[in-house]
DNA sequence: AGAATTTTTTCTCACTAGGAAGAAAGTGTG
DNA sequence: CACACTTTCTTCCTAGTGAGAAAAAATTCT
């Protein structure tokens, strides 16, 4: 919340704006109605919708698209809700990589563009911007901003498990040079937004996202908002002091992501069948434990200890749903099944487990839904 | 979201709710102001803040207590806010007995009273508030039914610890027959909500509170908002697979709660030193652990077991502020030093440990701060 | 071909939020 | 003590407006 003195929240400037969003948002969501569906759908009479209509497809954020399906009467004049209208990009900070995207509304990437990350990451984020979106600038409606570790007030502290990069407030000086809301975010967070929005996660309010990689990481989508946490440390699963009290201080890598990463079962996978580092360490884990004893073993202490990490989660925030992302995706049925089982058996709430399902898209769709809401103006009463 | 159809969010009557409810809640806020502050603290135009208090003053939400601070210019005509033109009834179901108390927004008890649950709960509850607030019926805002176990969609289910009683939906029954917003929550959530509006954690918008008794359950409030979770479980920390794996069923009564409540306390603090059970347990351990090596060793674990519990929290949902409530509270300044200790040297992020300040009355301005949340019309926008 | 139905557009008007002007109620100054 | 100045509060005025109602449009039905 900003410090400025607060403006009337019944100004015509704020009816104007509120009314315009209650259309777009409504045709955002429905991608093709006609005007009484508009009506019926923000509560706005008829003739207020008709205005807002004309300006809206003058504006091209609506397309007319012709005779709705015969009825009896007037037939409808179905509009369709225009994605390109809304561009965002989506910045992934990977060191030593950069990537971006843009993308409409609805995900579809109209251009993309990686690089090594250089010295000067605001000037890179915001020449990649102009560049790719070009004449389009004025359809840009955010920049969200991916990074692979804690992110606090829009300051970056890179996650150790891919060396250190200095922290500063990136958000604001491409807000500054670019004049769109521009937010940053941990990877993984945008990742559980991404899923709620278009993935495995679309039909819930809650989720909590685990994913498995170099380090172990949770996002947490909590009543449709992710939760990030009063320093932006939220999710930080790997530290959880679960299998055993070797109280260490804290380190920057966590006791439990150090035993049930997907570094630490690929060198048991390897132990157990010598030979290559297989390229999905879960996946062949699971292929060995279907003939192997010693790995159905192996097999059952990783679920075990991925259901203590569930049940952690879900004794403190109960999500109802929660999605397995990265190497956790790659479980097999039976084991997926098995966790599930684990997981039931201990949670005091139901709690359901899902494989995420947009794989790398996940993170774009995450970014465009952060785009969009920043670029929500927002009512003045909490 | 009532499925009912949406009314227009720009219409005359939405206009003048929300132009209301901005004077209400900054005179709430202030507590004493003029106009011109008001104008201010709204962005309202002048002409309208003259005219809404005006109303507001006649219905007794505002009173006028004469000119301001002599300053150059015609002094400001200071208003006072009226906290008893708000009144909240607060209901305790604790069985066997039932509590209700009546009180103004800013948590000042005016009538109260403590029987025997009977069988017709809903019943029960309405007569109590009926006749306790008697004749200020018109200024009744809410009611916030508090129960010591969890709550799902208005459906109580109660605590194993306390006895088991039929679920059933008292929220929507009670509504009914009052005609005021009914909430129902869990003790601890209301606590949790209590501290952070009037309590140890009013500085905070992000807070954690662990409250130890016959059980261990936590509250949270994540963002100004109460975690309730998806099936109404979360902060049910009692279940946390801590200090050792022993993977029992989901029993009722959690396996860290079995060994670290205020009864497991209790009979240790007897073993150290026989005699009556101790009022208070955790303070008598604390006292007797200056002097007993074996008292001394069991608060360590104690402590360290806590710690492991708050951490637990801490890596899920960065609260970064922790409240210590119950017999938790009850830890002395050396003891509580050391769990902030503990807990500054694991977490991934700051985490402040302090005792919860409200005591009793934490519940009761839980319940002012859910019934005048609830009594708020919501704008129509996500 | 005309009636009926439904949708979209236009018309009308009571209401309104805020800018501006005026009134009120002080303090400061000569 | 009278007048000027300053600030607050109230009243006046008006351009804008959201929705109800009426009209127009575009179909299907008989």
């Amino acid at each position: 919340m900003s410090d400025k003195a607060p403006t009337s929240p019944v100004s015509r400037e704020r009816s104007r704006e509120i009314k315009r969003l209650s259309v777009i948002l409504a045709a955002r969501q429905a991608r093709r109605l006609s005007r009484v569906d508009l009506a019926e759908m923000t509560g706005l009479s008829a003739a207020t919708v008709t205005a807002l209509v004309r300006e809206l497809v003058a504006e091209g954020y609506l397309i007319e698209r012709g005779p709705g399906a015969p009825t009896t009467g007037r037939p409808r004049e179905m509009l369709e809700f225009n994605p390109r209208a809304e561009l965002v990009a989506a910045v992934s900070l990977e060191p030593p990589r950069i990537s971006c995207e843009i993308a409409d509304s609805e995900g579809a990437v109209i251009a993309h563009r990686v690089a090594r990350l250089g010295a000067n990451v605001v000037e890179t984020v915001c020449e990649f911007v102009l560049d790719l979106v070009g004449d389009n600038l004025p359809s840009l409606r955010g920049v969200a901003i991916a990074v692979p570790g804690v992110s606090s007030n829009g300051a970056v502290r890179l996650a150790p498990s891919v060396g250190l990069v200095e922290a500063w407030p990136i958000g604001e000086s491409v807000q500054r040079r670019l004049g769109v809301p521009v937010v940053v975010d941990n990877d993984v967070n945008l990742m559980a937004a991404g899923e709620c929005v278009a993935g495995a996660g679309a039909d819930v309010a809650n989720l909590l996202l685990i994913h498995v990689a170099d380090g172990i990481g949770a996002g947490l989508v909590l009543d449709g908002k992710v939760r990030r946490g009063a320093s932006g440390a939220a999710g930080e699963v790997g530290f959880l002091p679960l299998g055993g009290a070797t109280e260490r201080r804290y380190s920057g890598v966590g006791e439990f992501e150090a035993r049930w990463s997907v570094n630490a079962i690929a060198e048991r996978v390897v132990a157990l069948n010598p030979g290559r580092r297989p390229e999905s360490p879960v996946r062949e884990l699971s292929r060995l434990a279907a003939t192997s004893a010693p790995a159905r073993d192996y097999l059952d202490e990783v679920l075990g200890a991925w259901a203590g990490l569930i049940l952690s989660c879900a004794c403190v925030v109960d999500p109802g749903l929660v999605l397995l992302s990265g190497a956790a995706a790659e479980l097999d049925d039976p084991a997926l099944d098995q966790l599930q089982t684990l997981v039931s058996a201990r949670t005091p709430a139901p709690t359901e487990v899902r494989r995420a399902t947009l794989g790398d898209q996940a993170v774009l769709h995450g970014a465009i839904s952060y785009a969009l809401s920043a670029a929500v103006p927002r009512p003045s009463l909490p």
